[in-house]
DNA sequence: AGTGTGATTGCGGGTTTCCGCATATTGGTT
DNA sequence: AACCAATATGCGGAAACCCGCAATCACACT
């Protein structure tokens, strides 16, 4: 067995390096790479390697990296060590995981025996390890009332890049009444009417701009999912010419 | 000589402490706080300490225990140890740096001949350190071209806390249509009029939310100073009734 | 005093946002 | 087939945003 470490922090590096080798005894090399980009050139080179990599890297992140990983080889199976359990982040990983693929998600506050743990259980038994913590957000953000529907989290998405409401109609195929629909149900989900205080809905805040601040705020939103949204919509501009 | 370390990943904070006592041998005695609330006190009791400090920690984060450190005694040295050098850091330290007070900014990729170093200089010598990378976003925010002025950042702040022209008027005591003004100052640095390719002033975006996504990107802002931003903004709201 | 640059303010008007109201459309249930 | 809830769409209007134009103010420099 082979395992490739994607952290860019080499404290942390280390760290891995060494919680891998006392986990996995049957581990026979562990590669080392700095960040997605090298991570992806690595992983094509050994490609029966297990994967365990942080998210938050310059220079190509880890979902990124993942969702290249998963592309060339549905399979792969990856463990995710990540600092947080923003909301942006679940909902960046589980959008991309392939169908029935073996991953995991440990926090690095986990205690070393939770992370040799989850190291076995998918590198050797091929079982998803969700940490707790995280576990709790995938389950309200199907719950309606909590959260936001997959449809809403897009169109938040697009205000957050900046688009204009008939950009977001033209870029989502819906009417332009059909997307201000949407927006209000997020406004009303994100509580924009009732900051600091209830009954003040005088004009202090431009709603659409407040819900991209309170996305940001309840970690819904973080700078890693602006940037792939912000590329995902570069490509379509130029692709609408 | 006494050494309060303030850093919530353990592995970096063993790290610290090894190298503060390496570099500072006449240093007595180090204390370890896990994040700004807990150095806040920390600090009160050992009010001689010399202090060495992450920015991006849950519970309080570097800035604000610092602004705190330092109301509560302006000559107290700081070494800010960050991995970013993101200006959103950068300007939100040099805005609370009290005068004259010795501090420091060493980013984490640093290496340990120059941690140490700073370490020596600002705790021994009371000498400034800023890293290169940091001082080259301090000399470029104040050129006029390139980066916003104070006032301009000011303003971009408020769009991204959600607020109204009206609200910002008020809250900076300006006539509406200076906020105005302002705004197309920030949207003309920031490059809002030709995203994607020159003469594209079709409606596809929303100035005001493009100018906030197009300083995120660019780490103008993040998510700490939002925090902070809008604390400040719930402060003002409630004073003024 | 005279001059000039730059920030501030007012006015007017075109565009966008926000939303109430009313009317389809969809998908699932009885 | 009848029904219901949720969603999508159209229309219209009040408020907010964006900005060109022009007058005023502030401050430095000569």
């Amino acid at each position: 067995m082979k395992v490739l470490i994607v952290e860019d922090d080499p404290l942390h590096r280390s760290y891995l390096n060494e919680q891998v080798r006392a986990a996995l005894p049957e581990c026979t090399a562990v590669i080392e790479a700095v960040n997605g980009l090298e991570a992806e050139q690595l992983a094509r080179e050994h490609s029966s390697a297990h994967v365990v990599m942080d998210l938050q890297m310059s220079n190509r992140n880890g979902i990124e990296a993942a969702r290249t990983l998963w592309r060339e080889k549905p399979d792969r199976r990856i463990l995710f060590w990540s600092n947080y359990s923003d909301e942006a982040y679940v909902r960046g990983v589980s959008r991309i995981v392939p169908n029935g693929a073996a991953y995991g998600y440990v926090l690095k506050s986990a205690a070393d025996e939770r992370l040799k743990l989850a190291l076995r259980s998918i590198f050797v038994e091929n079982q998803c390890v969700i940490d707790n913590e995280v576990r709790g957000l995938q389950q309200r953000s199907v719950t309606p009332n909590t959260g936001l529907t997959e449809a809403e989290y897009e169109i938040l998405m697009d205000i957050a890049l900046g688009m204009t409401d008939r950009s977001i109609a033209q870029r989502r195929h819906l009417s332009l009444r059909s997307v201000q629909n949407r927006l209000t149900q997020i406004y009303g989900k994100l509580n924009i009417y009732q900051v600091s205080g209830p009954q003040r809905d005088d004009g202090t805040f431009n709603l659409r701009a407040r819900a991209v601040t309170e996305a940001l705020l309840r970690k819904l939103l973080n700078y890693g999912a602006l940037e792939r949204a912000d590329a995902d919509l570069k490509a379509w501009l130029a692709e609408k010419g």
